[in-house]
DNA sequence: TTGAAAGCGCTAACAG
DNA sequence: CTGTTAGCGCTTTCAA
């Protein structure tokens, strides 16, 4: 039925081997007979076999891409990173999506592994001990995008969260801010608590006492930042530090809602900067992630430990910057 | 090195063949057997090789899923509803993308049934006749999903384009309009094709002369569409009819800035119905594009035919439905 | 430069 | 209910 390299070799009156070497651009082949291999091959429409050739190389040329969800416009930007850059080394991607649930980010990992993958990139916003447990004891390569490990076990490339946050805030403070609310995302995410963080240090560094109430949880959607805005509303805030463009999107319609300009009257500063930071009105200053490049050089990190080299750093740091935008009032 | 089921046989004192069935939940295992077996995999840590059954069963249990661009929210959504029903079946994706690129997408499909993978969905707004021969001749069954092969000869899952798009003209032309422009996706697009017959077509089904001037081309990105409106303030349009949210948002602020109140002097329908359409302002009428569920249907159909089930109809058309915001004034 | 042969780890008859 | 035995299609020594 479908056409395997005995039947190449045999109408070409060559050996499997040779076959073989042409196959994989093997140069110990006499190029007549390489012709001869390679006129075959297209006559009869022969296909290698990758499943076979993965059981006896041991190598499959597929990675496989753990993410929270892909229909998410950050992680789908991450995703593009990491495939762009494993097409680029040849390699395909198995794409699951965890929703950030623990036993199914294990399973999946095991699934991976099971289908013998030659390495993993990995996403999600909390590490649990078991999931890290299993990722050190993994035979296979295994690097965090935008993923926090705190002990650092695990190969990561991540931006300064801390440092970008503690700047944003910063520039708040500069423009005067002394009622500054923090709209977050879930807490139980690393980078969330890290903001945080930065949240209180610049303003203890600046002497403004940290009202608790001007800081509020949700869970990332346009929604419940309108609703955000409504609940800060008695304590008075007169700028924002909001953890993605989908809820500053919705704070800046909260605060329009309630009367307000901005930034006259109020100023924000999102997280992440994807084109809706552009898309808004006014358009939103941001810092600005960069989650394409941090996908693209989690793979390329990868490659690297598949490859077997020999690695310097195993936490990579990429820079990120503030985009000024009219959701400020700047210099 | 690594753990094998012989190992686990040879431990265990049974044959491969045991272990197999145990592994693979085949019934005829004694109870204790099955026990001291699954003992011996839980010591041993045995992880099925699923390259090396993949080649004994012929079957991967993966599928491949050649879509245009991932970090493209539309197809993103389509591929959540993708992998949430492989999922639901046990099957991973291998996921590439094609940027529409017909030389990538003929070299994704070799390279996908290359790794053997149980069947293919996939997506392209165009489908040249090369592709079509190819997938004609594949030995693994293929859908597409949001994508339109005019021939029928693979199967597919879509909407009616035309009827969505002729229903969206019909509630402007009915709301008063005879200046009515159409911003459009690329029109080597079937799908964006259809919307444009259907524009003329309820023209002039209401007797309303088709103005040429009135039908812009762009890129499908907001930008193209802020520039659009500009080009087509001088034809006095007092409707838009929009391809996609992304777009919408920038005849919004195209119209806008040229002073005009939406809905009051100019009225938007939009066709997508994202998350964007309620975080616009003001909110969208929206064609609503069932994209989670067609990824989903298209799948569901593939598992069909990887079955090899007999399928009566080849062509399934989901419904839509116009969702009614404040771009448009409704009853 | 080429061929022979031994696996890779598992499934799937078939036999018992 | 369990074991034996062929492969699945390819890579990879090892010889020649």
């Amino acid at each position: 039925m479908t056409v395997t390299i005995y039947d190449v070799a045999r109408e070409a009156n060559v050996s499997m081997a040779t076959v073989s070497r042409v196959v994989n651009g093997n140069q110990n082949v006499k190029p007549a007979t390489r012709k001869k291999v390679l006129k075959v091959i297209e006559e009869l429409g022969y296909r290698p076999n990758a499943v076979a050739r993965g059981l006896a190389s041991k190598k499959t040329t597929t990675v496989g891409v753990i993410i929270p969800d892909i229909s998410n416009s950050m992680y789908a930007e991450l995703a593009r990173g990491i495939e762009d850059i494993a097409t680029m080394y040849r390699y395909n991607i198995i794409l699951s999506n965890s929703d950030q649930n623990e036993n199914k980010e294990l399973q999946l990992l095991e699934t991976m592994l099971g289908k013998q993958v030659d390495g993993i990139v990995f996403m999600s916003d909390v590490i649990s001990s078991e999931l890290l447990y299993e990722m050190k004891r993994s035979p296979t390569p295994i690097v965090l995008a935008g993923s926090i490990d705190d002990s650092n076990a695990i190969a990561s490339v991540n931006i300064d969260y801390y440092g970008a946050a503690y700047e944003a805030m910063k520039k708040l403070i500069d423009n005067g801010h002394t009622r500054i609310a923090f709209v977050s995302g879930l807490f139980s995410s690393k980078v969330n608590k890290d903001k945080l963080k930065a949240y209180r240090q610049a303003l203890e560094d600046a002497s403004i006492e940290v009202d608790e109430q001007l800081v509020i949880e949700c869970d990332n959607s346009y929604d419940e930042a309108i609703e955000a805005v409504n609940t800060l509303a008695p304590h008075k805030p007169t700028a924002y530090f909001v953890s993605n463009d989908e809820m500053s999107i919705g704070v800046i319609h909260g605060v329009e809602a309630n009367g307000q300009k901005i930034p006259e009257d109020v100023e924000i500063i999102s997280y992440e900067n994807s084109k809706l930071a552009r898309m808004a009105r006014p358009m939103l200053t941001s810092v600005a992630l960069p989650l394409y490049d941090i996908g693209a050089v989690s793979m390329r990190l990868l490659t690297k430990y598949m490859n077997g080299e020999e690695i310097e750093e195993n936490q990579v740091i990429l820079p990120y910057r503030i985009e000024e935008r009219a959701s400020t009032k700047n210099a």
